[in-house]
DNA sequence: TCAAAAGTGTTGGATATACACCCATGT
DNA sequence: ACATGGGTGTATATCCAACACTTTTGA
């Protein structure tokens, strides 16, 4: 049977990149199209899907081949299948998100076509990435206040500052350092590796690394997400 | 292009109805598949996705055409997609939950292709069935306790009795009668009609019908879903 | 000694839970 | 009158946000 539909792969990939004031930014790769429809256009990386990957397989190597990243958290989004969303015909899309590392982000591939944005300044895409975009915004949004997902965007190490600094930028506000604090050690998600960081003008702080012994993500009875 | 991958909507439908004792249950449609693979299996409600129609209108269509409901609930649970989820061929299913009224259940046309299960009694089922059904379970009871969805198990309006009956149904759990009608109180989600319900032998209730003009489901940017 | 950030302690307000108690009806 | 569930009041526990305060380093 064939229904007439094509079957694509996309994925909404998120880091922290240094800005204009040395402050970090959320940010998205894009890709420039090099055809109609929407050719100029930037939108998200993808692709057709493979008869033989996963859907997250797909999304990863898409992910990879176009950037040159390779995600620290990937879990599906949405699948987006309106009649009208494509003008060279039907097009279902199912997308993913992504969280990549700030270390990871700077090696990214960037060239004529593929370009960083910040992820509240973005033109208008192709096709109706920008809704897409929105919806992956807000479900990272929502996703940072009960799930341990923040330790993606960083190292294998890091300092509370540092996790605290990831979802003030993400969240858009200020967070109380000592509620924080509680918060986090509360959550168990994380786990201190006994060194500090010094070279700071004040008190070295601990480092801590991410906690895989326990399910920090909580997608029901769905296999847990690769998280690393 | 071709993707060699054939595109399917199936939909996981919920329903409170009349069990052994005369209390409610929560249960679940399904269909006995007629052919290979898995031919004699239950199976989720679907088909193939439609060229020309929305994906949420394919699965609307596909419920009405096979149990003879129209859901008053009807939500994107999730895109299955593993390879080897069907031994005839790659498909990839977007699946759908809906909620259907107490009263509309009843009307639903039972035959021997189609029988309804408890939710939390079902046999083998086809393909993954039995994990979709498990996840759409699991999103069924963790949004239950944050979104206004109960109301589109009963019908236009309802006593605050029979609306905490169906969050102890669902959640498998006593609930107290104050604190709940303070829970739903507090979230403006029903409106007094005035009215009230004789022939019991106690004090009359009060009916409520739900209030449309407030957003009771969060899905953030994404066109808010069938609710009526 | 001072500035700066790490880290701890404390308090008041809001919220949730348990449960006592009154209300209104049919029998 | 009384049984039954509807509906209200209230005390306690728990959690959360705000913020004062102590600690430890580099300069």
């Amino acid at each position: 049977m064939s229904t007439g539909i094509d079957l694509a792969v996309s994925t909404v990939i998120f880091a922290l990149r240094p800005g204009d004031a040395g402050r970090l930014v959320l940010s998205i790769p894009l890709v420039r199209r090099t055809r109609d429809p929407f050719e100029g256009r930037w939108s998200l990386p993808g692709g057709a899907a493979d008869a033989t990957e996963s859907l997250a397989a797909t999304a990863a190597r898409k992910l990879a081949e176009t950037t040159g990243l390779a995600p620290a958290y990937l879990e599906q989004l949405y699948c987006f299948g309106a009649p009208d969303r494509s003008p060279s015909g039907r097009v279902v899309s199912v997308v993913y998100w992504a969280l990549v590392r700030a270390d990871e982000a700077e090696l990214a591939a960037e060239g004529e076509n593929v370009r960083w944005f910040a992820a509240d300044e973005l033109p208008q895409l192709a096709f109706d990435h920008n809704l897409i975009v929105d919806y992956a915004l807000w479900r990272l949004r929502t996703k940072l206040e009960y799930a341990a997902i923040a330790h993606a965007f960083l190292g294998p190490t890091f300092t509370l500052a540092e996790l605290r600094q990831v979802h003030e930028i993400v969240l858009q506000r200020a967070l109380d350092p000592a509620n924080f604090r509680r918060q986090i050690e509360s959550s168990r998600s994380v786990v201190p590796t006994g060194e500090h960081v010094t070279g700071g003008r004040h008190r070295p702080p601990r480092l801590y690394r991410y906690d895989g012994s326990v399910q920090l993500v909580d997608n029901g009875p769905l296999t847990s997400v690769a998280v690393r």
